[in-house]
DNA sequence: AATAATTTTTAGATAAGTCTAAAAATTATT
DNA sequence: AATAATTTTTAGACTTATCTAAAAATTATT
């Protein structure tokens, strides 16, 4: 049996390796975990004996199969989790993570399978990430940083890279949502600051904004 | 912060101390428990010094008010979580227990109003069993085990007493479900099973049967 | 009321997950 | 390539919740 622990450490290192490619370092799961270098390299330790991560000394860790496996799941159940409590429960969303992290541990795959049916096989979360499909396949879409994106080209707000409270408030404020569409206007060079057009409304953005918003970009448009 | 295994032991005391009222010995909370009394003790004291229960030495121990809310606030997530899952995501009425055991611990305010009133504010769990409302009130209705209900009296099924998936299947089996109309026919006296009527046909009903089984008599009938 | 049976508590040990402080290995710098 | 800085591991300790075995208190029986 699986600990809530160890999946918290597993689901760690899916998110910092890349989501399962590459090597995740000692420090890295402990800054993630807050937590002591001392204490990852015991669970880790457990980890490996267990076969849900390859480790040697002083070379940090990479999930095996088995190991991206729960990671995919625990995603899965969190992503899922994130649009019940947005859809069905009125929550809004930078509202829902705290919550999410909890339910993500619940053992059921009925109570899963059931959840995705009843919300009509979601796609993607409240931020715009991909939900993983009952067989951990997940689909991607060509988004980029609004930062990114072209003078004068059209795009569609998909997902945020940050989904703090604190910047999930900012968009709200300023009436960004997903599916909003937007006009890249201007880029001023002094500061990398954007002008986009939602509507027929200008709205300066900094760089900083722009480097956490995922477009897609429209090209018939 | 109250840890999980506080909550079941909390849980534990409250459903065998008669939902609060009485004391209840190590020994009892061991077997409910499945742990050893030496367990007990040193978590009956942890309890006691949290001021959940009040303890003396060889006396068992008592919940305390704060001690009773916490208790009777699982039981209200616990029949709130059986709700959705037989309403919404369509368990039968024996696969609910399990997971709803698991539900019963995450902690969110706003969850569980929101989720009580997207269930919009169900006043009983699919066993017949009442939810606390928010405030913690539970409505008591007057029913009776069917064992106890006199020849000739019509009764409505309410609720179980047992709720292990063996009786509930039998239940489903036999077309009993919670609403069912039924006549008590005959009683026989040499093993107390009764014959009973729904809609238009007999079904002969074991002692053991009739003593799981609440009924509330209707008297208009 | 004395003894027997039962219940409860204490004492000491174990496992999971964490910590600090020090040692060992790796990586960076001169 | 030697030394310095950083990262990682080890060793030993602490906490929570558990256990066994023995001691203490309570309850039941004669």
């Amino acid at each position: 049996m699986i600990t809530l622990t160890e999946e918290n450490y597993i689901k760690a290192i899916y998110h910092l390796g890349n989501y399962g490619l590459e090597n995740v370092s000692t420090n890295a799961i402990a800054k993630e975990m807050e937590t002591k270098a001392s204490s990852v390299t015991d669970m880790v330790k457990k980890l490996s004996e267990k076969e849900y991560v390859d480790y040697k000394k002083y070379q940090g860790v990479t999930l095996t199969k088995k190991g991206k496996e729960i990671a995919i799941n625990i995603v899965r159940k969190h992503r899922l989790w994130e649009v019940f409590l947005v859809e069905k429960l009125n929550f809004s969303w930078d509202e829902v993570h705290e919550v999410a992290e909890q339910l993500e541990h619940i053992k059921s795959k009925k109570l899963i399978s059931q959840l995705d049916a009843f919300l009509e096989f979601p796609t993607h979360d409240p931020h715009g990430d991909p939900i993983p499909d009952s067989s951990g396949n997940i689909k991607k879409i060509d988004k980029i940083l609004l930062s990114e994106a072209k003078i004068g080209s059209h795009c569609i707000c998909v997902g945020v890279q940050d989904s703090s409270s604190e910047f999930l408030k900012y968009l709200d404020k300023n009436n960004i949502a997903l599916g909003t569409k937007l006009k890249i206007c201007h880029r001023e060079p002094f500061d990398n600051s954007i002008t986009i057009k939602i509507v027929d409304k200008e709205l300066v953005i900094s760089n900083l904004i722009a480097n956490n918003l995922f477009v897609y970009v429209d090209a018939d448009a």
